[in-house]
DNA sequence: CTGAAAGCGCTTACAG
DNA sequence: CTGAAAGCGCTTACAG
């Protein structure tokens, strides 16, 4: 025979209704008393939190944003979280939303894929959010027209490149990427490679080439060697197109990568062929991640504020609940970090 | 005189009562209809779905919530995003929320901070959530009794060294600690060292920690020197402590990292100063990180299993909604990775 | 196969 | 300072 272990007794719900008969007061009291609304005699008050805390009463949020018309809900959508960018994003936004501190976060992430981007939207928006903080410009169009409509606020994060439904908040990839030229130039380097990745899945990284190669051309001059890796970025995609670019009969002077993450890859590339950085060859990333920072040479690139994208992104909304008529863009900045690799 | 420029017109909201009246039915045929539910003749269903397209119209999911009494929100704690270890999680949880397409994360994080974790539980609650996955065994009573009295499911993410308030996902960190003594013992290894960081947020190291001198114990050894951050791991971290460990006058042939963030780091410091790996000093990791296979030497280390940590929890409590009265311990594993850093 | 009615657990004017 | 009542937008037995 054996002893089924028990575990102790569930808490059946308690209501306000429950508490509030507990209390001899009506509903409205105590649902006054717990949202701290209202006056209230200092009696009632002891007596039904009292109640609360012996009763172990847990209010019901959805009744409560059913009841109030507002949920204090904000739906997030980031496209990924393999790359350490996006949770950077998110710690950003967390922050924000700690000094608020009723409201959530709803998270999910779209692949990069517009469509499931917009059945999230639409699974979000039902839960009548606060705001809705979304990566990019690029969404179907059902998705644009949902959230024109809709009057939530609606921030597009990371890029201030193209006119915003609502919000955007982030930097200008074009920008970064006539930066990076520039400086590369001012260098005094004239022979550039590229490292990439797939575009399709990351507009941004489209951008900062395309302003690259603008300033290159002003300049009289183009890119002389590409390698593109198929799918997303990664370390080691980084590390396999810098191998291929190498490897072919284009001599490069600097390699330009399309985020830090494929830099890395490159620059342990070089490091276990023996070759020396910037000697033999130069390298320059994007982003500004730690792991950059801290290799024994210092990784050059552009430092882009991925927390305070996320960290603004929320205080924009939080600020001014209601969406005004004007469309706003919210600039972060960015930065060359010189680095040692180029 | 100014033009303002004009957003298209609001879409006032439209309820089932809206739609009901347009398609000249019922409330609750409309509710089934859109719910899949009970029979419905073919022409009925074209009807109001026309009529729903039509209206644009979005379903309060917080009304349906409150009156089907279930959320299908999935409440998520981590204690951190800014290594990738959590996010990886996050994904697995993605992954298995994805095939279950009307469930969405509620996603918090708690800094490793028990009264954080407690007031975010407390919120996540009043949510009525199907389900509650957070992380570790380290909570407050008050976590503790809010979640055992409270009939939904919980996962207690990452480990499965202690006994679960309803089901563990994760492996032992004890059991990789010592097996990461053994392996290194089998390669000849006598003279440890030791780069950690601040166990106080990071319980799961101090196990890994335990378990490694366990073993080394039973063979009559110990740890020689030690070097231990005051922080949080990070590559920065784990290059000035092994920098700080080699100066001092102890002697060591292999460094036991707190994980692999730390132990990038110590590769990092040693390459920088020129110093071999093995030869000079050999480097042990933790975690199986992407960045550490894509070294000019692959990092020597555990494998631990993010992704189906987050995997395997959401699947269990989808699997079976009802909290049985039986704990459960699911272990993802772990397995070394012999690389070539030690 | 469809509809009328009650109810989910709160909040919010309104009245006193 | 407090209470009775209506209502938020759905879903769910129940009846037909």
């Amino acid at each position: 025979m054996t002893i089924r272990q028990r575990l102790p007794e569930r808490k059946s719900k308690v209501t306000v209704k429950d508490v509030a008969r507990a209390a001899k007061v009506s509903e409205s009291t105590v649902s006054r008393i717990l949202r701290d609304k209202g006056p209230i005699a200092d009696d009632t008050r002891d007596k039904v939190m009292e109640v609360v805390r012996a009763m172990g009463y847990v209010p019901n949020r959805i009744a409560g944003s059913l009841a109030s018309l507002n949920s204090n809900l904000v739906g997030v959508i980031v496209p990924s979280l393999s790359n350490i960018v996006f949770p950077e994003v998110l710690q950003g936004i967390h922050a924000g939303l700690e000094a608020n501190d009723h409201m959530q976060a709803v998270i999910s992430i779209s692949d990069y894929d517009p469509d499931k981007e917009e059945a999230m939207i639409r699974g979000l928006l039902s839960w009548k959010p606060a705001a809705v903080l979304t990566s990019g410009f690029e969404h179907t169009e059902a998705t644009r027209r949902m959230l024109e409509f809709s009057d939530v606020r609606v921030v597009e994060m990371m890029d201030i490149d193209s006119e915003p439904i609502d919000i955007a908040v982030g930097m200008s990839h074009c920008a970064a990427g006539k930066e990076t030229a520039r400086h590369l130039l001012a260098r005094g380097y004239r022979r550039f490679g590229y490292v990439g990745h797939n575009w399709d899945k990351d507009y941004r990284a489209r951008l900062r080439h395309l302003g690259f190669t603008q300033v290159l051309a002003e300049a009289g001059l183009s890119i002389a060697a590409k390698a593109v890796a198929p799918g997303a970025s990664s370390v080691g995609a980084g590390r396999a197109m810098t191998a291929q670019l190498l490897g072919g009969t284009t001599p490069v002077e600097v390699i330009v990568y399309s985020n830090d993450d494929m830099a890395v890859g490159g620059v342990f590339h070089l490091m276990g062929a023996g070759l020396s950085i910037p000697g033999h060859v130069a390298v320059f990333g994007f982003n500004g991640l730690d792991i950059g920072k801290e290799m024994p040479q210092p990784l050059s690139t552009i430092r882009s504020n991925r927390f305070l994208i996320g960290k603004k992104s929320i205080d924009a909304v939080l600020e001014d609940p209601q969406r005004p008529d004007q469309r706003a863009r919210i600039d972060t900045g960015f930065e060359i970090f010189t680095g040692a690799t180029a």
